[in-house]
DNA sequence: CCAAAACGATAACAAAAGATAAGAACGGGT
DNA sequence: ACCCGTTCTTATCTTTTGTTATCGTTTTGG
């Protein structure tokens, strides 16, 4: 195991410290069935219709999360640094992926098998407790990313983008990819835009 | 402890089952802590801005969970019997509630306080168990409910519904309040309607 | 270093949804 | 049986978004 596996590892633990804590024995349980990638631009860590088994940990780089139909793209998240990231719905029902995860730069990851986890999670505590404050975090998320979508109008959403916390998403994606975050097209978008310097 | 209540708690931990198996033990934690209560129409079981602390469990009725802004209201989710239903963001992050929980209908439900459960799941291998997998079927319903207001326009919204697992939804609800669940206005709704009986 | 692709702004037109108001159908309660 | 409130539809008008196409600008890859 070399150096910047080890850093790395000592990363995700302090991540996962944020949800529960982890006696050193169940760390250890997931240490050896870590490694690290790297994807180039445009690479996908999972795609649609696989059902995915890989849970990964952005150590640099940016990525979105995207569903397709009909050809379109609509992105429902990006991801960052210091970000546990997977299709993790894929994972957790065994079906196949509805979503695409894709680097939008080249990007490292450190990644470990889903089942692993989810062994863990019947035979430790800590991970078990760990897995259900996880859920309940991504359960927050999504429900704030529903809210958003069934209560504010596109140019709402977008004003919300620009002063709430997810403000660095502006400075760090293409603006098309935030059109399909909005949930509006690429156009629409720089209306939108237009609209708001003019006041 | 009298029958009625004794008969509804077997209904719970008959739907709990399905998500974890409970010990005995662990099961008669829970049991001192349930009560019944009765709702009548309109009557609200959880109030935007108060902190949510109650755990609810339909025995007969329907319910709306929905957000308001600038008194417009707009419905997340739909519940009916033999399910769990609870500002359960609310219950989670100790913050007051985004939501509000409706009575759609003359109701009654098995309720207990929120901190109970989570005690429960903090001393229980079962619970701790129970609260993961409930959180990530709950995260699993939230995706899919973002992806049909991110992907589909309203007309594919409306059909997806009855088409979907949901059409029961239709014959038990008023349709205003389905139409902000689709998110649109209900002169909007009705004009779908008439479009696709043209088809 | 250059050609090709990607990105963003803008314009013109079509399609859809919101706002508002008016009226029909239905049900519950007195 | 009758009134009143709720629910749903329909019509009109306005606003917004989608669609398609064009045109600079920037970025990328060979």
């Amino acid at each position: 195991m070399n150096d910047s596996l080890i850093q790395a590892a000592l990363q995700l633990r302090q991540h996962i410290d944020q949800f529960a804590t982890l006696s050193d024995e169940e760390w250890n349980e997931l240490l050896p069935h870590l490694s690290i990638i790297h994807l180039k631009k445009h690479q996908l860590l999972a795609t649609q219709g696989i059902v995915a088994n890989q849970v990964g940990f952005v150590l640099e780089g940016v990525f979105r999360q995207f569903y397709t139909k009909d050809g379109e793209e609509r992105t429902t998240y990006f991801f960052f640094d210091q970000q546990l990231i997977a299709a993790y719905m894929s994972c957790i029902t065994a079906r196949p992926s509805p979503v695409n995860i894709e680097a939008l730069s080249e990007a490292t990851c450190l990644v470990f098998p889903y089942p692993v986890l989810k062994a863990l999670f019947s035979q430790y505590a800590g991970w078990q407790e760990f897995g259900r404050l996880f859920a309940e975090y991504v359960m927050v998320a999504l429900e704030e990313r529903m809210a958003g979508l069934l209560m504010l109008s596109p140019e709402e959403r977008y004003l919300a983008l620009l002063e709430g916390d997810q403000r660095h998403i502006l400075q760090r994606v293409p603006q098309h990819y935030i059109a399909t975050y909005l949930g509006i097209t690429p156009v629409s978008m720089s209306r939108i835009r237009n609209r708001i310097v003019a006041k």
